[in-house]
DNA sequence: AATATTGCCGATAACGTTACCGGTAACGCT
DNA sequence: AGCGTTACCGGTAACGTTATCGGCAATATT
């Protein structure tokens, strides 16, 4: 708010021009050893900063990254984190601005950020998005997009996931594996790429071991723990009643273990337990969960990269697609042999 | 990336000045009916948006906040999305640095955000910062700053923050009410104010019911549950064992339970446990956590506010300071009675 | 001695926008 | 007819910075 030192007033107090301090702050070849030293003391002393918007106005970049996510829970703080991380180093300043999950909001984010106030976009669309014209307009715009979590399919971007496929597999497999017969899915909103994903490795896995997949014992409900409670209670009450339950979040398994406790049954002995995403609470409680961990960090960091390169000229990266290989870690809550 | 549309582009094709065209544009009453609407269908038509950047340099400011948080923890995750909705309400968009606990980060942080890039500051620090020059130059270029959460007491500018001492006292109190004797403490780190102040609650509730403040049963520790554990586990081996631990923090509650249990104590018969931020994981786990409820959000929407008011001129506000009262829930991890 | 090269620096334009000043034409008033 | 008023619009400067061009000495080259 108070006025700002600039090149201007070093020019004026030094009696030399503004053009030559800005080449003796920049270290130019053409500048007397003698003034640059001068202009560089009294810079100091002043303590100037370049005005980054006028520079920005100037080279049409802002050195500033918009990200959008849906929300902050845990793995997409984590993300942030590793995206943080890995621009800073950069040299990028990150925008953070979340969706809350509503299609409205992220348009409106979008919107605000597109009016040239930063260089490049990454995104994870909301869960409840399903047109996605505010994206593509990014892309019209010739501003450097990657996607990464929660991917749009359609969109010809770089995109950094999970292989989420494999992690249903990797969950559905153990509890077979721990002979578990009657396999239940809690999965998130219909419309939900990586729900739908853990929900095809599901299937695929039961299909590959000769099992059914009963339509009752898969369930869509909000990404919440009250609900997949609720989900839960049903589950356990219906006649054809699971003997395990797969959640593609930890905080869903949560909300599942309520239930089942809820309902006096043990676990892994009546009811086996695997949720998703690996976060520090699932080995704090009691029975520990077992959960695959998708290395939201890592997943960050790769996101970050892309981008860079993106930026740097990497416009062959466009159908390139950074496939993160998920892992279950084995706890209680499913261990039966 | 791809070349902006700008208002001499518009001002070409009508053959008009760019002056005129940014009057149209701002429904100017000295521009013609007619040109007015060729003006506006034009740049509707192109897309047209004005340059922010350009703006913002010409008006020197940037309807930008800087948030710098120690990191994105359920609490403060919950506080930056009050600050959010508060912020994006009164058309300012938000940029979220975390400092992730390091001194180091923080001044890089600020600085950067210091350059012409934000209108104002909403600050938590670090539980690392101990020196604060980088805040008080925000001060010095008189640029508004709002603190909140981990406030610093010897800077001039409104805090908003929970009644840390009432939080300590609220569990405190409980515990005694319930019959526990030997009331141990862990806390954060030692220069963290939150903490400090939770623990003064705690001790002059301790002298106000005539019990004695034993050394040993008051902890420092990181903020992390592996430390709890472990600083749990220490005290239940000590001669003089607890009968009630109160955490300042409900990852430290869990990581305290967890030492509990694995010692084959059982809550609330041996030991009390009450934690403090009301996380939703504290009513999940068994038994459910008393935890002391902060209103982050609400926090959060009362810091963007003051911030507002204080961009608007409010100057007198530099000695306010906002202070929310907490509240504890009572669950069974306490509950003797 | 004439020319070329080098070292150093200043002026200008540009990025996109708006505030401010000024100008022109048409009209109304005396 | 002469003046003032009104409606409308254009030109310029400014925000802070750097790229580009050009200029002027001093030195080096032939």
């Amino acid at each position: 708010m108070e006025k700002q030192i600039t090149i201007k007033d070093i020019a004026i107090a030094l009696n030399i021009s503004t053009s030559t301090v800005s080449r003796a702050l920049r270290d130019a070849p053409d500048v007397k050893a003698e003034t640059k030293t001068a202009v560089k003391a009294l810079s100091e002393k002043l303590d100037y900063q370049p005005n980054r918007l006028a520079l920005s106005l100037l080279n049409r970049q802002t050195n500033t990254i918009g990200v959008i996510i849906p929300n902050l829970d845990y793995v997409l703080s984590t993300m942030v984190k590793g995206i943080d991380e890995v621009a800073l180093g950069a040299g990028y300043t990150v925008m953070v601005c979340q969706s809350d999950e509503s299609y409205g909001r992220e348009m409106v984010n979008t919107k605000r950020l597109l009016d040239s106030l930063v260089d490049g976009f990454i995104v994870s669309v909301s869960s409840e998005t399903k047109v996605f014209e505010h994206i593509k307009k990014i892309q019209d715009k010739k501003i450097p997009l990657v996607l990464f979590d929660r991917i749009v399919n359609n969109i010809e971007a770089p995109k950094i996931r999970l292989d989420n496929i494999d992690g249903g597999r990797q969950a559905t497999e153990h509890l077979i594996e721990q002979g578990f017969k009657k396999i239940a899915i809690l999965a998130g909103p219909e419309n939900l790429n990586i729900s739908n994903k853990r929900m095809e490795g599901y299937l695929q896995t039961l299909k590959a071991h000769g099992l059914r997949a009963d339509k009752g014992h898969m369930i869509h409900c909000d990404f919440n723990q009250q609900y997949a409670y609720e989900a839960t209670k049903e589950l356990l009450a219906s006649k054809n009643r699971p003997d395990a339950i797969f959640t593609i979040s930890d905080r869903m398994a949560i909300g599942a273990m309520l239930a089942i406790k809820e309902k006096g049954l043990s676990m892994p002995k009546d009811i086996g337990l695997v949720g998703f995403n690996n976060e520090p609470i699932v080995s704090l409680v009691t029975p520990a969960i077992s959960s695959v961990e998708m290395y939201a960090f890592e997943i960050g960091k790769a996101t970050a990269k892309a981008f860079i390169e993106m930026m740097n000229g990497g416009n062959d990266m466009l159908d390139q697609e950074i496939i993160i290989k998920p892992k279950l870690f084995i706890r209680t809550s499913s261990k039966r042999i």
